[in-house]
DNA sequence: AGAGATTTAGC
DNA sequence: CTAAATCTC
């Protein structure tokens, strides 16, 4: 009865940020019914939907690439349109007759806004819709305190959403997708110009490979290697002890479900396992925080932060994006986020206290920056970890926390391997004063001399004003 | 997931 | 005396 099944059509599998095959829901769904499937990404160019930024955009363009590849190989493949996403979606269901819509939740406002309205008109309409969970361990509205409430500190969150993942699963990929006979025409890769217009900009980016393949390379790399000094080597941005893997969990093109279960099966102490999921568990708290606070991005979670007394200081946040700061630590960092679209964990912390404490300019712009320079930029990572450095988020720093840029390095770089790497000019630094090289000027080699200026503000001066400024409160 | 000053424990 | 623990911002 083959004709029987096309009585009920196609079913239209709507990807977003879950770039994959295996352990998708959504696509598994469509799968199982037995349906013609149409796999559709839509270029959405819906109002409120943050537009991604210039890294966000080069790694989408090689994640779609890989995921038309991997269709293809189960006799289907990826239709590409460029609009706003309701509109695209009432457009492709016409020309496919497709009675059925998949996809899988995404949890900011303006998605779920989105997709809610989506969801009740095209239900009206007779159309089966439905989503599912394919980004995170839990869903943000499950885990709540003992008076009903979210969680605003990690630590109870992440010991009550573990009790939550007695029973993790993951869905292996669909053996083969039925295609629909005639697929209705779907634009070209290329024509979207994802690629950025400066293309020596992403030159360094070729350490990554985005896509599906590449990230349970990255996962399966890090956890028969690196895991196991995960705790003590993960804070040292000279060694390359983290996963790396958060542009491929940002992209979906592997899903936390998979790498818990990964890690719960390597062959690497319980204690560092439980130290590279409990950054897992950061995700999830973040992400839980932006559904419940979707003010998140552009508000203070703290509403006393909103009368702090930021500085508009130019040519200081370009000195910031340049990695011309005269601290090699913070330069260094916001050199290898150029560069390469990535920044070390412990040198994010310490770049974002540098602008938010040393120069008092508002998280929101570091935010920004960070939002169109990083292959990783996720709206509740960002946000969320921004907030965190600046003292005005869910179970943030301290604001008087304030990271010196000179100890930070003697304590996580100490032989500056890292500041030599993206730093050339400091090259031949001697290591003693590799992370203030100012306080030696005669020791310094001509190269360091000539091209590596001064720091544009001198600590303690600048740890006083920061505190001064927080007691302004 | 600080930094810096001060106190205390252990020798 | 030193290093760890404690306190304060």
């Amino acid at each position: 009865m083959p004709n029987d099944r096309d009585d009920h059509g196609a079913i239209l599998v709507w990807f977003r940020n879950d770039l994959r095959i295996a352990d998708n829901p959504a696509l598994r769904h469509a799968a199982d019914s037995g349906r013609p499937v149409i796999c559709l990404y839509i270029f959405d160019e819906t109002p409120g939907v943050r537009p991604m930024g210039a890294a966000s955009l080069w790694w989408l363009d090689k994640s779609l690439k890989s995921l038309d590849e991997s269709l293809e190989k189960l006799g289907n493949k990826l239709m590409l349109r460029r609009g706003v996403a309701a509109e695209v979606l009432d457009e492709v269901l016409r020309q496919t007759g497709a009675t059925g819509v998949l996809w899988n939740r995404l949890y900011d406002k303006a998605s779920t806004d989105r997709d809610m309205a989506i969801k009740t008109r095209l239900r009206a309409a007779g159309i089966d819709c439905q989503s599912f969970n394919a980004s995170l361990l839990t869903e943000p509205w499950e885990i709540k305190n003992g008076a009903g409430q979210p969680y605003k500190v990690f630590t109870p969150y992440w010991q009550a959403a573990r009790e939550h993942l007695t029973d993790v699963v993951v869905e292996d990929a669909p053996k083969s997708l039925r295609s629909l006979g005639h697929l209705p025409s779907s634009e070209r890769l290329a024509d979207w110009r994802l690629n950025p217009t400066k293309p020596d900009w992403s030159k360094g980016f070729d350490l990554w490979t985005p896509g599906e393949a590449g990230a349970l390379a990255r996962l399966d790399d890090f956890l028969s290697g690196s895991v196991s000094g995960y705790g003590e080597k993960r804070d040292l941005p000279g060694v390359e002890a983290t996963s790396r893997l958060s542009p491929h969990l940002h992209f979906g093109e592997i899903g936390p479900r998979q790498v818990w279960l990964a890690a719960r099966e390597a062959q690497a102490p319980r204690g560092e396992i439980d130290k590279f999921l409990s950054e897992l568990g950061w995700r999830e708290f973040n992400h839980a925080i932006l559904f419940h606070w979707p003010d998140l991005p552009a508000r203070n979670f703290k509403p006393e932060f909103d009368g702090f007394p930021w500085a508009r200081d130019d040519a200081a946040f370009k000195a910031w994006t340049r990695g011309q700061t005269g601290y090699p630590i913070v330069d260094a960092g916001m050199r290898e986020l150029w560069a390469t679209g990535f920044m070390h964990n412990r040198v994010r912390m310490i770049v974002a206290s540098f602008l938010i404490k040393h120069l008092l300019i508002d998280w929101r712009e570091g935010e920004a920056w960070f939002w169109d320079t990083l292959v990783d930029a996720d709206l509740a990572n960002n946000a969320g970890n921004w907030q965190w450095v600046a003292g005005s988020g869910a179970d943030a720093s301290p604001y008087f926390r304030i990271f010196n840029p000179i100890a930070q390095g003697e304590k996580f770089d100490p032989r500056g391997t890292y500041v030599r790497r993206w730093v050339p000019e400091l090259a031949g630094v001697p290591d003693d004063v590799i992370h203030k090289p100012w306080t030696r000027p005669l020791h310094l080699p001509a190269a360091a001399k000539r091209l590596y200026s001064r720091p544009i503000v001198e600590h303690d001066h600048a740890r006083a004003r920061a505190l001064e400024a927080y007691h302004s409160l």
